[in-house]
DNA sequence: AAGTGGTCTAGACCACTCT
DNA sequence: GAGTGGTCTAGACCACTTG
């Protein structure tokens, strides 16, 4: 009875070989998109029945770290696309489109309290403050404000954001290998401020939907702050409940 | 190799045994809290191996249809308990207390065209509508518009409301028989009508958060139509993405 | 045809709950 | 101690994907 590194007592076995498969994962030894080696070829590896290490390799397929395809082999998900933020939105009725975007500012700045709470850094670190807008159709739909951490974003804070594209997570990805793997949204309700009207082609004080949204790493370190505002009359969402 | 009976084809066993199982359970064999018999039994009795239908009881479990507990038995799931409505909102803070319920009115009355379709029901059966008005330490925060399909409800329609209790679901089950498991809600923000506003104790025009109801039985029949309308400031909700 | 994950078997032993 | 679900093994065969 070989009783190899578990990587926490008091847990079942193929528990700790998807917690140890999870560290390799998070190490970089295999990136997104990747294939992981068979399952008989990793069980054998560790020492282990083919069952178990199926267990394994299910329990990260269930907390959504690798997707399994039959015939084909087992791989390290992609990170979340980006963008899902229009969802709790109906802007008009047809085919929903890509939104476009529009940097309407980028600084660097000391955290205030929000944005360094959730990102879990000291008020006053060096962050990144980035405004943009939303555009379907080229109609202004959303005001987005995100705060993101400095050091780690830092090739955000230069070159023309013009060129950026519609998309934060693929440039997170790509600029900063930063890969968004969950995030956690808050909606709640208020008034438009008069910045923020304008640039929506709202009357100030017109009521809003208010998204806030933490993104996180595979790490589990929160990357992002973000709030986006929207008409509440376009405001839908739905949810079920078991 | 037998070849027993499949539920569906093209289907796994497992999937089939899961099927077969969750046709009982709904046909009432075993009623919510039950116990199941044991997975040796169970298997012994369709002849499959004991692996195999733990495969099929995982399954109804992931369902949420059974709950398994280890060295005790597998079983069926109570009803939704009722009244979570409120997650959606903070009234208040401090520990959450069971919101009062008050009923405004109850009549039988033909269906309208958007209870009636989310109901699968043609507009104009019989059906039986409640307003109430939910209350927290006596202040109403809720105002609440429901319908229910009527030969089934019937039960509802009679006797003193006034000694319903607080909560719906238990009183569905007890008096008509019918267990709520699964509901959908959408969520959306409007402005609240004068008899509303008036209930609310808020001014005709505030803004407010509107919540839509399905709630379905075992058998996935619709049971339920409401929409729920509370003050839009007291709103808040959180979603996880992966 | 070779390689992958998906299903199923038949058994052993463990951890937990109840009486 | 008897009975339950949870873990693990070692193997067989199937269904799907790709060259």
């Amino acid at each position: 009875m070989p009783r190899p590194a578990a990587t926490e007592p008091g847990q079942s076995r193929y528990a700790a070989l998807a917690a140890g498969l999870r560290q390799r994962i998070v190490a970089g030894e295999f990136g997104p998109g990747d294939a992981l080696p068979n399952e008989q070829a990793l069980a054998q590896a560790e020492g282990v029945a083919l069952g178990t290490m199926r267990r394994a390799l299910d329990l990260l397929a269930e907390q959504g770290l690798v997707q399994r395809v039959q015939g084909r082999g087992t791989f390290v998900r992609q990170g979340l696309a980006g963008a899902p933020m229009l969802r709790f939105f109906r802007f008009g009725q047809g085919p929903q489109q890509l939104p476009g975007s529009r940097i309407l500012a980028r600084h660097t700045r000391p955290l205030p309290a929000e944005p360094a709470q959730a990102l879990g850094l000291p008020v006053g670190s060096p962050g990144l403050l980035i405004k943009r807008l939303r555009l379907l159709n080229q109609r202004p739909c959303l005001h987005e404000t995100l705060w993101l951490p400095l050091p780690r974003c830092a090739a955000l804070a230069e070159g023309d954001p013009a060129l950026w594209g519609d998309l934060l997570y693929p440039l997170l990805a790509q600029r900063c290998g930063v890969l968004v793997h969950r995030a956690v949204e808050t909606i709640g309700f208020g008034a438009l401020a008069a910045a923020e009207a304008r640039a929506l082609g709202l009357p100030a004080g017109h009521p809003c939907a208010q998204v806030q949204r933490q993104a996180f790493d595979l790490a589990g370190q929160c990357v992002e702050w973000r709030r986006s505002l929207g008409d509440a009359q376009a405001f839908q969402y739905t949810v079920t409940l078991t």
